[in-house]
DNA sequence: TCTGGGGTCCTAGGACCC
DNA sequence: TCTGGGGTCCTAGGACCC
């Protein structure tokens, strides 16, 4: 049996979020900001139009975003995630089986179903904007690369009333491929676009025809699979199960840049923290740790520094208390630390991560024991009930100047008591 | 003055082994 | 004048994704 994909994927994801709970944001343009109100990451179709771009430093465009009355919203990362929370369980209850792609897609599995797969997409939309406040668009097609194209074109496209369906029109396919650059293909990045470009490939038409020895030959295997998905053959199966993570990683731009050791210590000392409460919930244990800092790369005025320490962690453990203690040692047995930067960002790194069940141990070591896996549960319970960061060792003052900007940040709507919405 | 954060996979090259 | 062959493992760097 053909398989059938549809990729849901949210509209202007997290300023569809904002405007849920901030009904007067509709219709006008506002964009959101990346951590520490660095650069544009969402823009609402009125801002599209005013020619804001995706990824533009937001200081560089701050006047005009003033001037053309746009609204500007700092990332609210907490509601972001419980909204797309909303979002997913919805559609994963509409598809046999699907898969989570990222914070505002998820790819669900049709293969089978009777009917006519289009229209009911249009109803699980149709469900997920009443249920949620979310408005999202549907791509199906054979395969996944051919869904996220069709979801494209569905969210250009106003006569489709955001659902493109592929695989029930397979005499659409090539017209579709023949309207999307190469570049906008899933799987083609910047650097490939550019040299697909200068050797004559311009569409995803044009990758699809290409032989198959001449663009992994040229390319790699990775982009052979792209062309060989869009040409309609299934080369990235449905992930239902989320393969466990690898790594781990906590780092922060600061607010304010700092000369000073124990400002970059202190901000590493809480990025462990929050790194080891990450791999704890997913059940997981590190086996490495590497904790990394550096001056600001864009500008030429100042002395560029990075420094970068790790260590093992045997046994692998993922108790704050052991974890933030190696990376305060790290930092501090750094000589890189002695050149007077100005250091503009910092983080850790777990890795060697594998299930807290099958932690390898030796006879000159000595496993996590019971005090530290209670110790551990309180703090993540306290920390879930009364917000990140409540408890925690040797913690930071809330207006430490490493910490991230969020000038604009709207309320924890649904994940903070404090801040419900009040009706009146 | 001000430029995000968190991942994965693939490949090439070096170290090391027999 | 001259330097094997074949394999594995690890790491760094480069590409991609959101």
């Amino acid at each position: 049996m053909k398989p059938v994909y549809a990729l849901f994927d949210c509209n202007n994801c997290y300023v569809s979020c904002e405007r849920v709970f901030q009904p007067y944001l509709r219709g006008i343009p506002i964009v959101c900001l990346s951590n520490n109100d660095g650069c544009i990451v969402a823009r609402s179709n009125e801002a599209k139009a005013m020619g804001i771009k995706m990824g533009e430093p937001y200081f560089k465009i701050a006047a005009q975003c003033d001037r053309l009355g746009i609204a500007v919203l700092s990332s609210n990362y907490s509601l972001y995630a419980d909204m797309s929370q909303r979002v997913m369980s919805v559609i994963s209850e509409c598809a046999p089986a699907s898969e989570v792609y990222s914070i505002d897609e998820i790819f669900a599995l049709l293969t089978g179903m009777p009917g006519n797969l289009g229209e009911y997409c249009r109803q699980v939309k149709d469900k997920v904007l009443q249920w949620t406040g979310i408005p999202v668009s549907v791509g199906i097609a054979g395969t996944k690369t051919l869904a996220k194209l069709a979801n494209r074109l569905a969210k250009k496209s106003a006569r489709a009333g955001g659902v493109i369906d592929l695989a029930g029109h397979p005499e659409w396919i090539d017209s579709a491929l023949k309207r999307v650059e190469v570049g906008d293909v899933w799987g083609v990045g910047r650097r490939y676009a550019v040299r697909l470009i200068e050797l004559g490939v311009r569409t995803a038409a044009d990758l699809a025809e290409k032989d198959d020895k001449w663009v992994r030959r040229e390319f790699g295997v990775v982009l052979a699979r792209t062309a060989a998905e869009l040409r309609g053959t299934v080369c990235h199966d449905l992930e239902t199960q989320p393969q466990p993570r690898q790594s781990c990683c906590c780092s922060r731009s600061f607010g304010d840049a700092t000369g000073n050791i124990e400002h970059v210590a202190e901000a590493i000392r809480e990025f462990s923290q929050t790194a080891a409460e990450r791999v704890r919930n997913e059940g997981l244990v590190a086996g490495h740790i590497q904790v990394f800092a550096s001056t600001n790369r864009f500008r030429q005025d100042v002395v560029h520094g990075t420094m970068s320490a790790s260590a093992p962690l045997a046994p692998a453990t993922a108790d704050g208390a052991r974890i933030s203690k190696v990376a305060l040692a790290l930092v501090r047995g750094c000589r890189t630390f002695e050149k007077g930067c100005e250091w503009t960002k910092a983080g850790v790194l777990l890795t060697d991560l594998c299930g807290k069940g099958a932690v390898k141990r030796d006879l000159f070591t000595v496993a996590d024991s019971r005090r530290s896996d209670a110790l551990m549960s309180a703090v993540d319970a306290v920390n879930s009930r009364f917000g990140r960061h409540c408890v925690g060792l040797g913690l930071s003052a809330p207006e430490a100047g490493w910490r991230m900007r969020r000038e604009r940040l709207s309320p924890g709507w649904t994940t903070r008591w404090d801040e419900l919405p009040v009706v009146r």
